[in-house]
DNA sequence: TAGATTGTTAATCGATTAACAATC
DNA sequence: TAGATTGTTAATCGATTAACAATC
């Protein structure tokens, strides 16, 4: 049932955990697919899948699940990623060179279209077919290419300070790799991915 | 109150979030903070700090705070990252090798010790100061150094069998950069990063 | 039709939060 | 001491799960 109240940030946030797996399932050459059968492969509850995806609508049929490929443009679509996204990258160091060659974001519809460091020694540096620009450029460029994604790839002293330039600069959307909390205003997003700490949440678990 | 229930994975989850603010406050020269500092640094409400850090003893003082370095102290003996850990790397691709030069995993205690892949083009070469080895050396490296601890960057099609054998050859911690769900067996843990994943639940909010 | 599986309800489970006695 | 802040309780809040009528 959809109703006006907002989507769990929970739910929300299985959504590309589901469309990852469909994807296999495609890969599979399967053509429909039950709520159990997805459950399965992601070890959670049939029930869950069902209610979130309840939250958007009714994509099944009674007595023969769902359709993959439709299943899949759906969640696309709730999602927003049946579209291409430019990204800014700040940070052009070792990480931000590899992030800006890493083919995963290509393939499933997000782009590096600028890359911006404030280290003079890096500037002007070419990352693939991009020039490394000075941070004023930041502004004008992430308005000229229409851009609301960014990745910070800075030193963890420098990113709350980057993360406030990006959100001036009209970015709604960001992918944070430095080792630190930040905060952001209303209406920015912000994920963070520190595989130090994933590191760390297992090590509880060893011995 | 300590009690002898397993602590929730989403209490264990927090810790190393509440290690890294505490190491960032230690850097300023804070010498004590309350949960009320900590909290307002992450955004979180300071009576789940004090509930979370009563899982596992009492390290504050009533109208003082908590010492940020004997915080610090516990925090990493309860996780177990006083020590340092070793690490197998299955995937000598260039996520593998962005992974392996990546300085923040040093910095806190955590070393890619020896380097796998299964592609003969790639055996041989030189990580570092690591040689690339064939699958077939995995068990007896693996066990000559006692690592527990594995990081897999192989394409999704070929994790599940990389983290079966990672599983066989005794690593009970797996670190998965593949965009796959993946099955480990119970006693082993598995975190998967996928920053794709991360982009996708901010581009939903978009627009 | 008979069998299978959805979408949804209601119950259960677990996590977060507010409040405050204890106490440094 | 007076002020501040912890550790803990109990209430609230929200998420997960089981169950099943609806129906393909």
């Amino acid at each position: 049932m959809v109703t006006n109240k907002p989507v769990p940030d929970i739910v929300v946030g299985r959504l590309p955990i589901y469309l990852r797996a469909l994807r296999r399932f495609q890969e599979e050459a399967c053509i429909t697919i039950s709520s159990a059968d997805l459950a399965r492969r992601l070890a959670i509850g049939s029930a869950q899948i069902r209610k979130d995806l309840s939250h958007f609508g009714e994509f099944g049929r009674q007595g023969r699940g769902y359709d993959v490929s439709r299943l899949t443009t759906e969640l696309s679509r709730i999602l927003k990623v049946d579209r291409e996204w430019g990204m800014a990258l700040v940070g052009a160091g070792d990480l931000g060179s590899a992030i800006s060659q890493y083919a995963g974001f290509r393939a499933r519809g997000f782009r590096v279209k600028c890359v911006f460091d404030k280290d003079p020694a890096k500037i002007g540096r070419r990352f693939a077919d991009l020039e490394v620009l000075g941070m004023e450029h930041l502004l004008a460029q992430v308005a000229a290419l229409s851009i609301r994604v960014a990745i910070v790839a800075v030193p963890a002293d420098e990113a709350q300070a980057v993360v406030n330039d990006l959100v001036a600069a009209g970015i709604r959307a960001i992918l944070n790799y430095a080792p630190i909390s930040i905060a952001v205003p209303p209406g920015v997003s912000i994920q963070h991915i520190d595989p130090v700490v994933h590191l760390q949440r297992m090590t509880y678990y060893l011995e």
